[in-house]
Order: C-alpha cells, then sequence, then structure tokens
DNA sequence: CTTGGACCTGA
DNA sequence: CAGGTCCAA
C-alpha cells in the first residue's frame, strides 16, 4: 500500500535519564527491537490511525526523530507517541532513590543499567502475541518470529523515501491466515496464538481489558490459551503499562534467589518487595542475572 | 492444591 | 539443551 498526502520531517528533543539503545535491546516482549537502519532505529507506527514511518537516534541527552507521515499527525503526536513507548515521564530517579538507599547491591545495578526503561507497546495485540511466543523460548527466536509473523501475514507499506514497512497483522487476518504462521517458527505455540486470537476477535476487547484493575486483568488474561502468569504479566507490563506487575521467569527466580535468599512465590515476594515499582525492578533485576558471571 | 512430563525450535 | 504453560495424576 502507497502512503498519499505524506510529509516529512525532524525534530529533536531532550530526554531525561534514558538509554534507547539498552532500552530496545533488553528483550521486553512488548515487540521486536527496531529495525536498525542508518544509524537509526526505525518503526511503522500508527498515530490518529495514520501509518507513520518513524526514526530515532540517542545522541547523549537528546532524541532525534525523523517522520514520514500524513500531514494530519503533527509532530507533537509523534513526539507524545515515543514519549510513551520509551516510557519518558516515568520518574527513573525517584525509583533509584527509593531503593538504592542503604543498598549497595541495587546501587550498582541501578548504575550499571542507567537509563533502562520500559519499552512499551504501541498495538497491544501484537504485545500478547509476542509475550506468548517468548514463553519457553529465546529472546532471538520469539522476535524472528514476530519478524516473520509481521511479513508473512502483515500488511506492506511503502513510504516516500521508499522504504518498506510491514505492520502486525490484525486478528481477523491472523484467523483468516493461519497456514501461514505455521511458517513463522513459533512451534507448538501456534495452537495457542491461534485460539487466544479467537478469544480476542470473538470475546474480548483488549480495551476492556485495559480498563480493568490489575488484579482482575491478571485473571482475565490467564484465561487465555498459552498464557500463565509470566506471560499474564508481561502483557500487563509491557502492552499496559501495568508497573505493579512483576514477570517472573527463571532468571527472575535467579536473581530473587541470589540476592534475597527467597524461592517461592517469587512474584508475591517482588510485588509486596517493591510495589508500584516492581515492574522496573523487574526489568533491572533480569540485567543484573543475566550479566553476572 | 501440587508435581512432573510433553510440547518446538534453532544455537 | 534452554525455556513457561498445559494437563494428567
Amino acid at each position: 500500500m502507497e502512503i498519499n498526502k505524506i510529509k516529512c520531517g525532524k525534530f529533536s528533543f531532550n530526554v531525561p535519564n534514558f538509554d534507547l539503545k539498552l532500552t530496545m535491546f533488553s528483550g521486553q516482549t512488548s515487540q521486536p527491537p527496531w529495525k536498525h537502519k542508518n544509524d537509526y532505529y526505525q518503526e511503522l507506527i500508527f498515530i490518529e490511525d495514520k501509518p507513520c514511518l518513524i526514526k530515532v537516534r540517542q545522541k547523549n541527552n537528546h532524541l532525534e526523530v525523523k517522520y514520514e507521515t500524513d500531514t494530519k499527525v503533527s509532530p507533537q503526536d509523534i513526539k507524545k507517541t515515543i514519549k510513551y513507548i520509551f516510557d519518558l515521564e516515568f520518574n527513573l530517579d525517584k525509583f533509584y532513590f527509593n531503593f538504592t538507599q542503604n543498598d549497595s547491591i541495587f546501587s550498582r545495578i541501578v548504575e550499571k543499567y542507567n537509563g533502562l526503561r520500559l519499552f512499551l507497546a504501541h498495538n497491544k495485540y501484537e504485545c500478547i502475541i509476542s509475550s506468548i511466543t517468548s514463553a519457553n523460548n529465546s529472546i532471538s527466536k520469539w522476535t524472528r518470529s514476530i519478524l516473520r509473523i509481521k511479513e508473512k501475514l502483515g500488511r506492506k507499506y511503502v513510504f516516500p523515501s521508499s522504504e518498506e514497512m510491514y505492520y502486525f497483522p490484525d486478528p481477523e487476518t491472523v484467523l483468516e491466515n493461519k497456514d501461514k504462521l505455521k511458517y513463522c517458527g513459533v512451534g507448538y505455540r501456534y495452537k495457542y496464538i491461534v485460539e487466544t486470537t479467537k478469544i480476542l476477535y470473538e470475546n474480548l476487547s483488549i480495551d476492556e481489558v485495559n480498563k480493568m484493575e490489575y488484579d482482575e486483568a491478571f485473571e482475565t488474561l490467564l484465561e487465555l490459551p498459552g498464557v500463565g502468569p509470566k506471560v499474564a504479566d508481561c502483557i500487563l507490563l509491557y502492552g499496559f503499562r501495568r508497573y505493579e506487575a512483576f514477570p517472573v521467569d527463571i532468571w527472575i527466580t535467579r536473581a530473587i534467589k541470589d540476592l534475597f535468599g527467597v524461592s517461592k512465590d517469587i512474584r508475591e515476594f517482588g510485588q509486596s518487595k517493591f510495589g508500584k515499582y516492581a515492574g522496573y525492578a523487574q526489568l533491572y533485576l533480569y540485567q543484573y542475572i543475566r550479566h553476572k558471571k
């Protein structure tokens, strides 16, 4: 699909404590890392229902943005979207302050991964499928699967710069092209993806889940095939920006055992210890334990 | 309510 | 061989 009534532009703005590369490559299941091209990271995002090609790169404390989009979309809209995706309004220093008091371990973790933030979903359905695909899977494998789904089932958009981008298919398209899904390397998760997609298409609106309180949303997501406690918390954290979510995988289990000597009811432990910062604490604990020798 | 085997893919 | 969820026991 070609894009008409296009305007191109660029701007830059100051960002707070932020590390774009670290954030994008920290394994968050909202989406795969953006495509790296000509020193920028780029993605196709819908803003005001219009396709928008966004390119970003970081130079110290400012973010440089280039865009190609419909004339109806303003640079302010784009900036707002970028701020949302990288959670730039979140007060990281306050989070650091809260957990580094009298805690040398957390101080070192926070120092080492300074600027790590949430990488939030621009498409909640893509986040749900990414999270299901990530279960019992490696980061490189689930991201490759999602990229394949975009290319094989997604719609292609060609921008004026002749840049070609694919957008993650909607539930209806996935159900109509189940056969193609089989060649995206999702393995036995295939049936989870199809069944969950059916439910999202017929019975459960993502917007409804978004309106629920955290606990109700968690329980509702658990009803979806392929969604257990870990995946539900990934969806809530990376897809719905619920800071109290604390996704527990094998690495977080190790980190909590390593740092606090706790080895059961890890999710409850994390949520009560870190409260509204549970999601952010999980981000940093994950980096810590994965890089620990 | 708890446990442990089966499930796919690609390093 | 790693890695969450499901299902049967």
